[in-house]
DNA sequence: GTTGATCGACTGACTCGTCAATCAACGGCC
DNA sequence: GGCCGTTGATTGACGAGTCAGTCGATCAAC
């Protein structure tokens, strides 16, 4: 059997674009962006400056490779969940929910590179990429549009401002993990976590008793 | 009378710093920090390069006045809304959304800058001022503590989380205002995302009937 | 022998902050 | 009131540091 010890130059090649995305995560994490300079990420990744350069364009283009190769994922669960006919509109709201603080344990830097420097960033407001943001503002629209519909959710509500407001308490909340002021180290507090933002966001959105 | 026509050397230098402030403002909110010069400063403001530097140490105390300047108005409400008596704490955090996005009207490009250049940004993250907004957070709070002792907010949600998620609704609102998304111009719009917000947020913070 | 991975010194561009010069206001003095 | 030294506002060219991206050399795989 041709078994892994040989390893061709395409496989070496691969493997190298990922270590040096894996640093690259770690040092945009740990000082930001505009603070790591290109030598940081090859040092980090344990290779020279020019082979950056071999296979990226340019810094931007690392954290773009980061953005879309993590955004896409979390793009195709939220889709999923979307057209998924059995959940309710609560549950599915619920799911995304748990999926993004879930991930703040097992991926904090990717989670906080995405946040920080792509999410809250002028890069962010100046750029072509609000469209990768607005597709999933418009996603959770959808699944909110869905719940108005089926009368589970408060028809009165404005649902891309409902959209915005549940990604942003989402995002707040991990914003406050980061700096370390919201604690989601054992599991009870993460559910805690968990628990206030969808109690907060589902029961704010639920067709009311009053009027 | 000794009238405005006669204008001593401090009150042009009082102006000029204004004037500086402001230009700092538009282009900040225009093209972002790091990507406006200080060369961009003065030609907004109509100066020589150099004065910028006469009345400021850096091009980052510019930003740090700006914020410093906005947010002590913002903060002296928020703390003055705490101690009022006279207020649920409902009516309290409706108040500061409305605050919020009143501003937004009159003063979009102050905003802007905030969120932006402050709150969304790895200057943000790494840096000392974290505190500035950690002390508006702990006054909502504070604000959802008295709610839940005076039995009017449920006790069973994480205030601190609450907060956070609190503020994270609303800074994501005015975000998806800054970027387009939402549109804020009428009153009408304007209520109609007030009540969205107020609306998810309070009735999902009150006491529910459920459990 | 050709192709592609890897290296790291170097360059070129950019822009912050300095500084020496200039100008205008102010106040004391005659 | 008019003169003048001092103080502070204002100017913009320049120095210096930083860093992204290039490039020619080297080496290993095919």
């Amino acid at each position: 059997m041709s078994i892994p010890q040989k390893r061709s130059q395409a496989d070496v090649a691969a493997d190298r674009k990922k270590q040096i995305l894996q640093a690259a995560v770690e040092v945009f994490a740990e000082r930001g962006f505009h603070r790591t300079r290109v030598s940081d990420i090859a040092k980090q990744a344990g290779v020279a400056y020019g082979l950056i350069y071999h296979y990226f364009d340019s810094k931007d283009d690392v954290l773009n490779s980061v953005f879309e190769e993590n955004w896409s994922v979390f793009m195709k669960v939220l889709r999923d969940l979307e057209a998924n006919p059995d959940m309710t509109a609560s549950a599915k709201l619920s799911s995304v929910a748990a999926l993004l603080i879930d991930a703040l344990e097992v991926a904090p830097s990717i989670i906080q590179v995405i946040i920080q420097e792509i999410s809250r960033s002028d890069r962010f407001v100046h750029s072509e990429k609000v469209t990768a943001f607005t597709d999933a503002f418009a996603v959770v629209h959808a699944i909110i549009v869905q719940g108005q519909e089926g009368g589970e959710l408060d028809a009165r509500l404005d649902p891309l401002v409902g959209a915005y407001t549940f990604f942003g308490a989402l995002e707040t909340v991990c914003t406050g993990f980061m700096i370390g002021a919201i604690k989601c180290a054992t599991k009870e507090e993460a559910e805690r976590v968990k628990f206030t933002v969808t109690r907060i966001m589902l029961s704010g959105m639920t067709k009311g008793e009053d009027e």
